[in-house]
DNA sequence: GACCACATGTAACAAGTTACATGATTGA
DNA sequence: TCAATCATGTAACTTGTTACATGTGGTC
């Protein structure tokens, strides 16, 4: 899956990992998050693959060797294809704070309500800063060459920031839920 | 996360690990789900660490043996330790859908439009069946002597069944409002 | 006789996380 | 001079996935 993304920002304009990792961070990231040291063993995997190509920036015995990656024709293909591609199930959820709502029921109801209104407070500011953010926001790292071309995918990330925001807003509303249980058994 | 899930359902009795993966798909699987072979492999290691015991059923030259494990006072206690953590910090989201609708803006708009409405149905599938669970269903297949001290638990299964209607719903409105846009543009 | 549910495991691989490691540039 | 940001990587480990492998017992 980090593929491509890695590929779908490479098809926007040629990049560094750093880059990658900071333009992860600030979209994608309320989706699909990554470490950098997965960012950059994925590029130099794509690499060898042949569906990106990279060369380093600055004099030849500078220090500071930026490593940017350009798409290649094969690449653009695979990210078209993937594109294209039903998901065929639909993918299983992971929420690490369900399985300990699970197992809960023996333990004391003031330590569990503590700790879900310590979680309703980590999502109400998630979900602040997710009503702070504009989705065009990103337009600012990407090149001004590139902005005609990507002006069009500003509604599509403009929908997945929507989720994030309809996540967090049902998040709260269920732990509200659930809080309020508790304290009424 | 798998051990603690284990640790968990083996705290009400011991079981088997055929046994705890039909739990797991009846119960927890729209929160955290586990393949068999990662049941067996993470049972073994629990038990080589000491927090589980096991021992096999049936005579000694059967052919069909079933391990059964029991959760040991240690195990008891990582579980108890491992509920009393607070979440540090809010885990990260990974939903396989919104990496292709964030690079879908250069796609053609019917097709997107095709696997949005697929998944929709998918979807509606699921919460319908969220909507038929009861969630003393769980009762039916944990032993009768257990039932008095898991009796208290039913409000806390609820509650992550709760989550699993929310999320669906709160999924089939957002996949509408994206549905609606990408129609409009 | 075919199929399904029961029942348990290993092996190979892919993905994700944490820790270690280094060094430059810029601004307060 | 201290801290932050820029910038890139490797190593060790854990977790999760897919495929392989085997055999029983009941029922249609």
């Amino acid at each position: 899956m980090l593929k491509y993304i890695l590929l779908g920002f490479l098809n926007y304009q040629p990049l560094s990992g750093y880059e990658l990792k900071r333009l992860m961070d600030e979209s994608t990231s309320h989706f699909w998050h990554a470490y950098h040291s997965q960012i950059y063993t994925t590029l130099r995997k794509l690499d060898d693959e042949g569906l990106l190509e990279s060369e380093e920036e600055g004099e030849s015995d500078a220090k500071l060797q930026r490593r940017v990656y350009t798409i290649t024709e094969a690449g653009r293909r695979d990210l078209l294809d993937w594109l294209g591609q039903p998901l065929a199930e639909l993918p299983q959820v992971k929420e690490e704070l369900l399985p300990r709502v699970f197992f809960s029921g023996q333990r004391e109801t003031g330590a569990v309500l503590e700790e879900l209104r310590r979680q309703r407070r980590m999502h109400q500011e998630k979900l602040d800063y997710y009503n702070a953010l504009q989705p065009q926001h990103l337009m600012g790292i990407i090149d001004s060459e590139a902005q005609a071309q990507v002006a069009r995918e500003v509604p599509f990330w403009a929908a997945t920031l929507s989720y994030g925001k309809r996540y967090e807003a049902m998040y709260l509303a269920w732990l509200d839920e659930t809080i309020d249980m508790i304290a009424g058994l």
